[in-house]
Order: C-alpha cells, then structure tokens, then sequence
DNA sequence: TCAAAAGTGTTTGCAATACACCCATGC
DNA sequence: GCATGGGTGTATTGCAAACACTTTTGA
C-alpha cells in the first residue's frame, strides 16, 4: 500500500467483445481477496499523478497487454458499502475490443480471464453487476447516435456481421433489405474488392468503415443514426 | 480538514434553470481561496459515510436551500492538476430548477449567487468551464428521449413555454403548429381550464405533464422523444 | 439441384415539413 | 382596428416497414 495511489478510488472497465453474433463481455477470475475466486471486471487503483482516463489506460494494457482499445467514462459509483473494509468509490469506464485484437490471459491478481455472453453472466462481486448494467445501457445509447459499434468488428467486415452487431446490442431483429439500404445510405463504408471465405454459401462482399469520410460529414452537419 | 471527509474527492454541480426563454446556469462567488471572487459551480467534499449521490443532494440542499431537484450525475473529471496544490478528483451532476423554486442565497464558502445565461458565462476557476460544457452536451442528449425538460418548467405552463425551453436547449427554431402536433400527439399533457394572465394577447390555455401516464406508457414501450 | 444466405425491387402508410389561415385579447 | 401570439387545416415529401423476389455459391 504505497502512496504514490489514491487509495479510496479505483478504476473498474467493461470490456465488450462481439463474437458468434453475440455480445461479450471480458472478465477475470480473482486470485485475491475479498471476492477469491469470483469472476470480475478487471480494475485498479488511480495514481497521484495520472489523469483518470490514464489510469484506466493503463489498467487495459495490463490486463489485455495492448494499447489503443477503444474506451468511454460511465461514470463514478460510490455505495458506501460498495467494496467490503473501506470506502472505496470506483469510476467506471468501459471497452471496446476486435474480435482476436489480443491473446487472453489473467491479468494482475487474477487466475484466469474468460469472455461471457452478455446474457449469461457468472455471480459477481461487490456492485459489478450494477456497472455492467450500466455499460450495457451506455452502449446502447452511444452505438446508436455514434460509429463506434465498428470497434467491436474486424476492420473488414460483411453488411450482415454489422446488423448482427445492432441485433445483439438492442436485442432485436431487423429487416435485412431496409438495414442494407439504411446503412448503404450514409456512404460511410467502402465496398472492398473482397469477398467472404470459407462459407457455404454465396460469400458476401466486405466493406470498410470510412472514418475520414464520417468526420467530414459530421462537420457538414451529418448526424449517424441506426 | 476532518478526517470526516474522503479529501481528494469532491462534488460539483451545474444547475440549469430556464427563464426568460432562456436557459441559465446558477453561479456562486467564491469568498475563498483558490479561486477567491470568482464566479464557480457550487460544490463541496463527499464524507466518508455517504453515498455521492447523497454528497451531491446535501450540498445542493446547503447551497439553496430546497430538497428534491432533479439530479443526474455526469461523470468524474480527473485532470491531475484540474485543481491547485492538492490532487483532487471531482464527481460533477447536473441539477434541473423549476423557476421560482427558491430564494436565491449565497451558499457556504460564497458572497453571492445568480443565475447567468449559458451563453454569456464569466470566466470560471479550475476546470468548471469543460464541466460545463459536458452538462450542457448531457442535457441536449437526454432531454430528447426523457420528459426531464419538465424540471424547468413552473408545474402549470403553456405549449409556447416547452417550445421555447426546446428551443433554448437545442438553439435552433420549431415550427409552431408542428411542434403543437408532435407534443399533443403523445398525450402526455393534461390540459387544465387556467389560462395565461397578464399578458398583451389572447391568452393560452395552460397545461400540466402527467407523469403517470407516462410511467404506464413507458411499461408498454412508448419511447419520448422531441 | 438444393440449401442458405446475398442482394434487389416495389408497395404502403405514417410522419415530418412547410406554410396559409382564422381566432381571441389588450391597448 | 391593429398588433401579437394562440390555435387549426392541409398539401407535399421522404422515409421506414413489410415482404416478394432473383442471384450466387458450396456441398
């Protein structure tokens, strides 16, 4: 316990992933006490000299071992009771990540790290399922009104790997015609000269989200919106 | 400095308040250092047996003296040198006052209060002018989808008085007869048999916000939406 | 040649927009 | 009676929803 942290306030990610057209999330069993054993989101304390969002930078990076991870405050939580022997007040943030963007491994005072379907979650420690109830909410809300549902698909990717994104993040189905023409539209994705491999069936085109293209517009006044 | 408080931790809250068809922001002036005379948000340390929603509803309390505004929290700002000579990391809220809600009073460690135009702030100490602009960006996204624009309204208000709080929130102009549609069609507006006083023209009938119907509504999957 | 998903076309109805207009009231 | 805002009517347009349909590919 040393005092280069500040001990009541710790940083706490939910780190999502998109795979098998399921929504993910990424946790970690935990090989300290309190909470031995359980399944976790991955956390640590704030240093003095670093700014929040530093903090949970670096915490990323050491749990997944890379940098660059797309990443959002929730906000603080701060039951009193919230973490057992101390006042701790948690600030929350949460991840997204590509599907194969890094090698699982445990990361500090953990045994293992696992993904889990967002709907089907293990038991869970202190209030991190009232977090995660959050993120999932959060996202919800961003993925919406912001581009940033690419950050959980490869960098080239079909139509459909994008409206199964949609479905598994709002939990329901779309029109496969009206979503296609609804996202072909905004002109945001480049059509590659790729196609898809190994399916068993007509293999579809990829495409490529145009960022350049989304920032220009966006200046001009476009407002994404799915 | 009590041991009674949790010292790198701190409060602050932007409180919007809409009169005269515009939207405003409740300053106080600081009679401390840092940050002496100084028009700032009012704000406070979190103690160590309180939740921080609880710290933000007290100091709100202590700066105007009334309970039960709206209160949102927005997120942690954690600059390392956001405040001078000490680390310390601040949970902002944003707070929504009806006019007329309470007497205007300087609050704890202030000379004075008043209500200033968003746009026409002063020059701010610390980091309160970014808080406030996360308030203002928060308040755009979340009066579109939640009825909270009703906050800053009198209980008993016009159609006019919600365009124009829209108006104000969003800077840009409605279409009166469409904006009349849009709200009635979402029948969430009791009409009452008052009428406006005082003033120079016909005078329009008064209507109140039914938030049962809306609570029932929402059960069935009615989404708000301006 | 069949299954499975890619990809296109077309109809329908609602809802946002734009704008013309009448009504009531105080001065 | 005129200025001011309250309040209503209506044509136009665009887009979302629904769904039938054709095309391509691997097994």
């Amino acid at each position: 316990m040393s005092g280069n942290f500040i001990e009541p306030l710790s940083v706490d990610s939910v780190i999502f992933g998109f795979e098998d057209a399921t929504l993910k999330i990424l946790l970690y069993k935990r090989s300290i006490e309190p909470g031995y054993g359980m399944w976790s989101l991955p956390g640590g304390a704030i240093r003095y000299d670093e700014h929040i969002d530093q903090a949970s930078a670096r915490i990323l990076k050491e749990h997944t071992g890379v940098t660059g991870l797309y990443m959002s405050q929730l906000g603080a939580f701060g039951e009193v009771n919230r973490f057992p022997g101390a006042r701790v007040i948690t600030i929350a943030y949460y991840a997204l990540v590509k599907p194969g963007q890094f090698e699982l491994r445990p990361g500090p005072d953990a045994s293992d790290a696992r993904w889990f379907d967002v709907n089907a979650l293990p038991a869970m420690p202190f209030d991190h399922p009232q977090i995660i109830a959050a993120a999932l909410n959060r996202l919800q809300n961003q993925v919406k009104y912001k581009p940033i549902g690419f950050n959980l698909l490869p960098d080239k990717f079909p139509l459909r790997a994008l409206q199964e994104l949609y479905e598994a993040v709002y939990n329901i189905k779309f029109d496969k015609p009206n979503f296609r023409r609804k996202i072909m539209k905004m002109n945001l994705l480049i059509p590659l000269n790729e196609k898809q491999k190994g399916v068993a069936h007509r293999s579809a085109r990829l495409f490529r989200f145009d960022k350049q293209r989304y920032d220009s517009l966006t200046e001009k006044g476009f407002i994404f919106e799915i």
